[in-house]
RNA sequence: GGGGGAUUAGCUCAGCUGGUUCAGAGCAUCUGCCUUACAAGCAGAGGGUCACUGGUUCGAACCCAGUAUCCCCCACCA
């Protein structure tokens, strides 16, 4: 035969992932006979590559999808991509001043062209490289949600939820990210654990208040106060400018007095009050604390309630504006050093120290955030977020792993009104357009924003030129939402076939860290606009992670590239990698060594199938493999019932294990190596029939996670029809055999003493093939019989005899009540072997005792469950036996 | 600071409502094999007082309490 030892994936995979595209097989089409099973891809940003990340996610989405298509469904798995506002226009920001242009520079209309230039040449490479890990995706459907349809979805349900009095436009404080130069919403905010320094400020005191002040007092604390001083505690000595007052908690006995004063803010020399408030703490810092009411939330509030200005002195990028008086230009870093250096000169920094804080950052920039207040959008959650709380709640959506429900919880209990606008231009615009006089409307299309602001004005004359539409786009979120069910037009055309079809979508496949960002908003979406909920299921996988545990990342050089995988094991061998240590929502510590693992496991179906390619057939050759036959098909029905068991509880890593060991150890370890014929003789064609029926129906389990070896063996094994494919061939039912307990307890014993035999061969160094004599004593020499056969095949035994008494030159061994003798010639250790005896004989009396003294207590036989009492009956009986029979292979050593 | 999860063989994890063979798998390790499907392989073996302490129970890896360690999420003390 002139098939390679070795399977190369290479040619079958590009070749097969073409016909089936040919065929049509992953077009879904809204179909009455059929139940609808529908995935939408969580769209990769457009300008994106293929990582680990994207690798987990789809083989799993794509292991669900197939299996689903298998099984008669019309699977439908939505592609596509996603604008990704803020991360696209940072590399363009970035492309563009590599060629020496500034954002600043260009029109919104040339920005944009250069934008959609770029998209244009990057977009949708990781959709061609999603098909080379074999994505049965519908193509066809691909979307991206900046695409003329999507935008439309996304501005009708803007204005709709602005007409319902849910988006509001107002001055609050927001995140301000001062590189991307926008605003951003609370999810968009890490906070990282930093070690900072406080430092210590001194605010003369330039007016006393009326109040009168003990001596006593200012004596006890000297320190703090004088009359001349009080000092604050700051970690930001940078925006002293901005100060609008000194706090102090009124029942503070060291500041008392002051309240009423005035205060001169260090170098600036501006004066400002010093304030009561409870919200301050008596035991942080010193006990004062500088507000700032422009840059920190804390403080605005104070502000409000107290009435103090607020003096915002940074600019859009984080430099100090000429409101700051000094170092106005300076970046908000460059300024704390350089104000800190000047206080300390001054003689009006106390003391600065070390000091562990927390900054918030930008999930996107990385840079620090500033608290900003400013004029954005809004969207009201409550009345979105109680729905979709309680679809949680009560697992009409449910979550894999469970565990992350009470997150969900947490979050949606406590969440705040999202910010949506985004001070960018790659992105949606904001339909809210502005009149002369200042306020605005909002309204899908410009013309429909003129009549409208015709009908508010007043004035009939209107001209659309006096119409300006707000600059701002809306965050990316604010498309991806609407994603289940804009994919489907679902807004434009509510009441079409697909979406009355495929939506609720089944499963959705997801990393827990846009759990808030995407799935949340996903399920408020479904039920505000279609009453119902955007899918059933989701899946949280993991992080993939190194072997050691580290995040891949890009500087540690400990990501491979998923492509160079692909090439050097297959894409099969690289799913089957990522999914054997993929447990949902566990990290998976990716190892090279998995996806070895798995690229060998393709070898390992490839050399099965092989092998029996390789049988010639002889019609006239009588059956001679019932027995392995019966059962295979006992054993497959069994898996096949457990693997059904384990996809229905989202446990994939489990059900390719599962299948992985039958495939290896019971089909090809096993079953192949009982009914193999010997070498150059032909097989009878009903074992070979059996045996190809067997291996097809492997195939088709091992399909969802291994599709490209799988069809390529399906037709290799046989001439099939036009559109006859393993990917869309139906999934295996389990049925159960009458007899399949017997059969699969028969042949476990019958397996025990081909591991006896084999133990034995180890042990006295015996080579594999040398022909043995087996002689039993057993109270079961029916099982004998019926396996023999397959005990002579797979112990390589010449004869099987049965005697009262073993032959005195024998190696031993016990299993169950019967004794098992392999004669051996000369090199028997007598003493090894009663040594050996020995310590079996002990431990089983160690548990037989052990069974016995349970069944001796009362309480246990009196409480314990029949079935239980029954096990424990038989163990006892089982040990007895056993020690008998070792108790005789002792007596006649 | 609040909440959640975890701790089982060298590693990564199963162990579903407490009770089948005195705790399982994959990988790794060790031993022996190039036995004509496969050395990307075959056969076999070793390895765990189930984090610790106490409690409930006839019976605990599993339930309860406490301790320790780790991870995650949320969080406006300057």
């Amino acid at each position: 035969m002139s098939l390679a030892t070795t399977y190369s994936p290479t040619d079958v995979e590009a070749k097969w992932y073409q016909r089936w595209q040919e065929q049509g097989f992953f077009k879904a089409r809204p179909n009455p006979k059929k139940a609808p099973y529908t995935v939408v891809i969580p769209p990769p940003n457009v300008t994106g590559v293929l990582h680990m990340g994207h690798m987990l996610n789809n083989t799993i989405q794509d292991v669900l999808v197939r299996r689903a298509r298998m099984q008669g469904k019309e699977a439908c798995w939505v592609p596509g991509t996603d604008h990704a506002s803020i991360a696209t226009e940072a590399k363009v920001v970035a492309q563009l001043k590599e060629q020496g242009i500034a954002k600043s520079d260009l029109t919104r209309a040339q920005f944009l062209a250069h934008a959609f230039a770029w998209k244009e040449k990057y977009g949708g490479i990781i959709l061609e490289q999603l098909k080379q890990l074999g994505a049965s995706c519908d193509w066809d459907r691909t979307r991206f949600t900046m695409e003329p349809e999507l935008t439309q979805a996304v501005l009708r349900v803007f204005v709709d939820l602005y007409n319902k009095g849910l988006i509001y436009r107002g001055v609050r404080m927001v995140n301000w990210d001062p590189e991307g130069r926008t605003a951003i919403s609370d999810e968009e905010v890490i906070a990282k654990n930093v070690q900072a320094k406080m430092y210590y400020l001194r605010y003369e005191v330039v007016s006393s208040p009326l109040s009168v002040v003990s001596d006593e007092k200012i004596a006890d604390n000297q320190q703090l106060t004088t009359d001349n001083y009080i000092t604050v505690a700051t970690s930001r000595p940078e925006t002293i400018m901005a100060d609008a007052a000194v706090a102090v908690n009124p029942k503070d006995p060291r500041y008392q007095h002051l309240i009423g004063a005035k205060v001169r803010i260090p170098l600036l020399g501006r004066e400002i009050p010093v304030i009561g408030d409870e919200y301050v703490s008596m035991d942080f810092g010193t006990g004062a604390l500088k507000v700032t009411p422009a840059h920190d939330l804390n403080d605005y509030e104070l502000g409000v309630r107290h009435h103090l200005p607020v003096i915002d002195i940074l600019a859009d990028d984080g430099s100090l504006n000429e409101k700051a008086v000094l170092y106005v230009g300076q970046d908000r870093f460059a300024a704390r050093k350089q104000i800190a250096k000047d206080l300390q000169e001054a003689g009006l920094l106390d003391k600065i120290e070390e000091y562990a804080s927390i900054v918030q950052t930008s999930e996107r920039t990385k840079a620090v955030i500033e608290p900003k207040l400013s004029l954005q959008w809004f969207l009201k959650m409550e009345h979105l977020a109680k729905p979709a709380l309680e679809a949680v709640e009560n697992d009409t959506v449910r979550l894999h792993p469970p565990k992350f429900k009470n997150m969900y919880r947490a979050w949606m209990e406590n969440v705040r009104d999202w910010c949506i606008s985004r001070q960018l231009w790659w992105g949606q615009q904001i339909p809210a357009y502005y009149l002369p006089d200042g306020t605005f409307v909002v309204a899908l299309t410009a013309e429909a924003a003129l009549t409208q602001a015709r009908a508010q004005s007043g004035k009939a004359d209107l001209q659309l030129s006096e119409l300006r539409q707000d600059e701002d786009v809306l965050d990316t979120w604010f498309s991806s939402w609407l994603w289940p069910i804009s994919v489907f037009d679902g807004f434009k055309d509510p009441d079409n076939a697909d979406i009355n079809y495929f939506y609720p979508t089944n499963d959705l496949v997801t990393g827990p860290d846009i759990l808030f960002f995407w799935v949340a908003r996903m399920i408020m979406a479904g039920l505000e606009y279609r009453h119902e909920v955007p899918f059933r299921n989701v899946y949280l996988t993991g992080i993939v992670r190194d072997a050691q545990g580290r995040k891949m990342s890009k500087q540690l050089g400990n990501s491979p590239d998923p492509l160079e995988l692909i090439a050097q094991y297959g894409a099969d061998g690289v799913r089957t990698g990522m999914l054997f240590s993929a447990p949902a929502g566990n990290d998976l510590l990716f190892d090279l060594k998995l996806v070895e693992q798995g690229r060998n496991f393709s070898n390992k179906l490839w050399n099965a199938f092989r092998l029996v390619k390789g049988w010639e057939v002889d019609a006239t050759l009588p059956f001679v493999n019932e027995k392995p036959v019966a059962w295979f098909g006992a054993k497959l029905q069994a898996a096949i019932g457990e693997m059904d068991d384990h996809f229905e509880k989202f446990r994939m890593s489990d059900a390719l294990l599962m299948v992985y060991k039958l495939v290896w150890d019971d089909f090809c370890a096993l079953y192949l190596e009982m009914v193999k014929p010997a070498y150059q003789h032909p097989v009878d064609a009903e074992t070979l029939g059996h045996t190809t029926a067997y291996l097809e129906t492997l195939l088709k389990l091992l399909h969802p996670f291994m599709p490209f070896i799988t069809e390529e063996l399906w037709h290799e094994l046989a001439e099939r029809a036009e559109r006859d494919y393993v990917c869309v061939a139906p999934w295996p039912k389990a049925a159960a055999t009458a007899n399949s307990a017997e059969l699969l307890a028969g042949m476990e014993k019958a397996l025990a003493i081909v591991a006896g035999i084999r133990t034995v061969r180890n042990q006295k160094n015996l080579g594999p093939n040398k022909p043995l004599a087996l002689v039993a004593k057993t109270d079961e020499p029916a099982l004998l019989t019926n396996y023999e056969g397959i005990i002579r095949k797979l112990g390589s035994i010449a004869e099987v005899t049965f005697a009262e008494v073993g032959p005195a030159a024998a190696v031993s061994f016990v299993l169950g009540g019967g004794e098992f003798f392999i004669p051996l010639e000369g090199n028997i250790d007598l003493g090894a072997e009663r040594t050996r005896l020995e310590k079996e004989l002990e431990y089983a009396r160690g548990f037989r005792d052990s069974v016995q003294k349970k069944l001796g207590n009362e309480k246990f036989t009196q409480n314990a469950k029949p079935d239980v009492l029954e096990r424990e009956r038989q163990k006892l009986a089982d040990a007895e036996a056993k020690i008998a029979a070792l108790e005789q292979a002792l007596r006649s050593l």
